[in-house]
DNA sequence: CACCCTAA
DNA sequence: TTAGGGTGG
């Protein structure tokens, strides 16, 4: 379920022109996998090519990326590395939500249960090997840089930023924070359309930006002590965190003990959990090798021909999007010649 | 999610 | 111009 710091920080709201000529690096697996969990037709399926393939996730990368390179906003992916030995109960755990959900899903098909069949379809998203691969063709055809990182990809997110390679990391998960990242801006996308799980009800989300600074200010706690909040409330490394402990008395804790090992109700508990390692894979993660971003162009061809023939995108709404990115452009560097040139 | 068309 | 609903693949 992630880290749940959402009652504790509060948002500012962001207008995306705020990023213009800004570098933004993505939290990759997570914007994917919310394109393939989301973008689905009305019973659930998500889209697919002729040859069944699914291309929700780039039908998503696609459009999404298309226009905030149009706005100016200079987007870097990163992916995610190799999973840390303390993820995998984690990770064991959703795979088994989505097994369930799969089977749900099928039921609810044969039975024509149509919004059970989309909301269980929702879940039942799998991000293969080859969707990550073919959304790395994808970005470099569209000019975006993308970095592997060794390990958790939050946590590359966030050292770029540190690094000031980054203006912002933008994922929809709260671990960037942990990470020491220096923003984090969360619903980063075009509309502000969002559906509401459970029900058939969409809401306007605008794209929101935590600065780290002000969020140990606002909640008066130092980046170690916040990070034993999140071990308390639970990370995906201790999932479930605590019994009976969630975000606010998690917060309470920690500023009356000022750590977990001063909290007398835990103290019992302490011994059978690696907090200290947990504690240090936000303090000191393993970070990509990288001392510069280059970003690249559009390579219109290519994009034509991977979505139109290979993935059986419309050939008219494809280059009608690279025509409006391409003007955007266009016009960008005109107006710089009209100063420099 | 984002696009596109239609209605008011 | 904006809101709502269908469609994309």
């Amino acid at each position: 379920m992630g880290l749940d710091l959402k009652p504790l920080v509060t948002p500012a709201s962001l207008k995306l022109p705020e990023l213009t000529g800004k570098v933004v690096a993505i939290d990759a697996y997570n914007t994917i996998y919310q394109f393939l969990s989301i973008i689905r037709g009305p019973t659930g399926e998500p889209l697919a090519n002729s040859k069944g393939e699914i291309t929700s996730h780039l039908s998503g990368l696609f459009y999404r990326n298309a226009n905030l390179l149009g706005d100016n906003i200079k987007l870097v992916y990163v992916f995610d590395g190799k999973a840390n030995e303390l993820k995998m109960a984690e990770i064991q755990r959703r795979s088994q939500l989505k097994k369930e959900a799969t089977e749900k899903y099928q039921l609810a098909v044969e039975e024509g249960r149509i919004e059970d069949a989309r909301k269980y379809g929702i879940r039942t998203a799998v991000l293969t090997d080859k969707m990550v691969e073919e959304s790395k063709k994808l970005l470099s055809y569209l000019g975006i840089p993308y970095i592997q990182a060794p390990s958790d990809g939050e946590a590359a997110a966030a050292y770029l930023t540190r690094r000031e390679l980054a203006f912002a990391a933008a994922s929809q998960d709260y671990d960037s924070i942990l990470f020491g990242a220096k923003k984090l801006v969360r619903n980063l996308a075009i509309s502000g359309k969002r559906k509401v799980p459970n029900r058939n009800v969409y809401i306007d989300v605008e794209p929101e930006i935590f600065e780290h600074d002000k969020v140990l200010q606002e909640i008066g706690l130092t980046h170690e002590q916040l990070i034993d909040v999140g071990i308390l409330i639970g990370t995906d490394f201790n999932p479930g965190g605590f019994p009976g402990i969630g975000p606010k008395t998690a917060l309470k804790l920690i500023k009356e003990n000022g750590k977990l090992e001063n909290v007398e109700k835990i103290k019992h508990l302490l011994p059978k959990m690696p907090y200290q390692e947990i504690r240090d894979i936000f303090l000191k993660p393993e970070v990509p090798k990288v001392d510069r971003i280059d970003f690249g162009e559009v390579n219109r061809e290519k994009v034509l021909d991977f979505l139109c023939v290979d993935k059986s995108f419309s050939a008219d709404r494809v280059s009608s999007t690279l025509d409006k990115l391409q003007k955007s452009i266009a016009n960008r560097s005109q107006s710089l010649e009209q100063w420099f040139g």
